[in-house]
DNA sequence: TAAGTATATACAACCGATTACATATTTTTT
DNA sequence: AAAAAATATGTAATCGGTTGTATATACTTA
């Protein structure tokens, strides 16, 4: 075993005796190539073991072939479902993905942007950290006419095309059913309203509630980052209340069922005492007891309908520009359980 | 908002009256420019908003800062904390990820290693697919010398490092740890014993009950592909059983779960009647009722370990050639939980 | 002050593919 | 058979950095 030098089109010229450009076109499938010279040049290359060296035809070409993704953390069920989606459209079409984590932090993110900047992708799918309110790091990207995708933590852009499930309808849905089970006294349990994501859940929320005439306390919206151990905390403060909720309407599956662990253990009765719903559907909503009402949240279907944006965009290179579709709306449902069903 | 033309130190050179290479150089921070003339080029450099154009330098380095990254699949919690530790490591050194899933098939595997090795990445990180024995398409690499990392599914070769857990020893300690509990008819699920880690585990079962003399039945071992259903499934074939086993080792929480559950429904009590020890400590284990004794798998430590790997040895570039270490073993842990404990 | 050394900068080739344009070769038409 | 058209191939510039070598300038030293 030895390190071998690399083939280039040069190599495969000079043993045909023939020029550099038609190897290139030849195997670019030119067709003004004649199918012979076009075989030989394939057999050889393939003999050689001839491979493209991206740099150089990405140094002419100016495009990479690579997208750009920006997640807060890759380690939730949600997420590495939206990777794999994305993974699986970009292998299909010959793109490569580079995955980047913000951790949740703005900083990390504007470090993130500019990597990726620098690493020239030919666009961006963001999913934005907890606490980006301010979005101009993006702009680089605006102003080089770089397409850039928002998946569920969005930001209305001009120039952004975004990918969400309608929160707000969805907050509804569950409010409401919690409502339809007898449930008067509902607490929500979310992250702080800054994400428009969440922001959309507590309207809906509320929405429902007033359209129940049920009075809006606010004292029932619990603001927490939405872990298992805030969940926990949660179930403190729900036993340290004068009268007990009836019903925990949370705005993730991990938090929920953190709290009701805990007030199961507590004695408190799920749902007789306290109804929960979640949101997302992660596959521990199926394992907890009782099985946690969710709403499914589609990651792997985000991801590919993101790529897949990202990608026909990138095709048809500026010929329909990204804002004229401006947002899509990925179809999720409420999945009724046990831990919401007071009348069986 | 309009499409700028990129900056190159052409431009820079050309508005300070100085020549390019300098330019590169002081871009470089290269000690033979001087300090005055960097200063300059610095300030013109950040004002013209340039940026390397990668490709060019990789063209001419033949360097890419890149590191492939092929996993069966991402979505696992698992293999998501090990993504999230390469990620993590390989960020700070200013390298990318490239990662793609073969979705446990060898033909999927053998096409990503292709596309991988014509991205020219600088190294890979591989866990291999179900069913791969040969790894010949591997070979490539080691043919170029670029170094080559495998974790968790592993296959012993010269040229590698293999970064693994102990799993003969946590598997004859999970055993044992049944047999303490009085268990004595013990049923091992696990994948077809083709990948070393199952080997490995079936091997540390065996030997644990040899080694207090309880006689090994080939039809207490039960071989699946590890998922939830099949845990479902396995629960089936238990109940079908002359004699149902009193405890069952499965190679994997989500499947251990899935089989729990199915027989709690059909009245089995656990531990009592059957006690179960899982793999990986997922954390559905801790969400499961009763709560799974499991062997810690740190995926997380695993992911920083391979990519810091990897990119000391790019950086030691064949000073230190990588089959100096042969394998790493990650510190891995038995956590017993009310799943498996029969004696209070 | 002249020679010698150190420091700073410039020149130009190079990495490997792409492609507009020029040229050569073959085929078709008259 | 000559001209026109179609087809196939070649030439050379280009993308934007990097770097060995040459040259220019400043600083020591004798």
């Amino acid at each position: 075993m030895s390190t071998e030098k690399e083939v280039t089109i040069y190599d495969i010229a000079r043993k045909l005796n023939i020029s550099s450009a038609t190897v290139s076109r030849a195997l670019n499938d030119d067709p003004v190539v004649s199918k012979k010279t076009k075989q030989k040049i394939f057999d050889l290359a393939e003999q050689m073991g001839y491979r493209t060296n991206l740099f150089a035809r990405n140094l002419r070409n100016n495009r990479t072939n690579t997208i750009g993704v920006i997640i807060p953390r890759i380690n939730s069920f949600f997420m590495s479902s939206v990777i794999s989606g994305m993974e699986k459209v970009a292998n299909q079409s010959g793109y490569n993905l580079i995955i980047s984590q913000s951790s949740e932090s703005v900083e990390k993110e504007i470090k993130n942007v500019k990597t990726l900047y620098n690493s020239r992708v030919d666009g961006l799918l963001v999913s934005l950290a907890y606490d980006t309110i301010d979005t101009s790091h993006f702009d680089v990207f605006f102003k080089m006419r770089l397409p850039l995708i928002f998946f569920d933590r969005v930001v209305e852009h001009e120039h952004a095309t975004n990918i969400i499930i309608d929160n707000r309808k969805k907050a509804y849905e569950a409010t409401q059913h919690l409502i339809d089970q007898g449930c008067r006294r509902i607490l929500h349990v979310t992250a702080i309203p800054r994400q428009t994501v969440y922001v959309e859940r507590l309207a809906g929320y509320k929405q429902a509630l007033a359209d129940h005439n049920i009075k809006f306390k606010e004292d029932y919206v619990i603001i927490n980052d939405l872990s298992h151990r805030a969940g926990i905390e949660t179930a403190a403060i729900i036993q340290a209340m004068n009268t007990m909720p009836d019903a925990v309407f949370v705005s993730n599956d991990d938090c929920a069922i953190g709290c009701m662990i805990a007030l199961k253990k507590a004695g408190i009765r799920i749902p007789d005492d306290i109804a929960f719903v979640g949101f997302n559907n992660d596959p521990i909503s199926t394992i907890v007891e009782p099985n946690l009402t969710t709403i499914d949240y589609p990651g792997y279907e985000m991801g590919v309908v993101a790529a897949n944006n990202l990608i026909n965009h990138l095709h048809l290179n500026g010929v329909a520009p990204i804002h004229t579709t401006n947002t899509i709306i990925i179809r999720s449902e409420l999945i009724i359980r046990a831990s919401s069903l007071k009348r069986k």
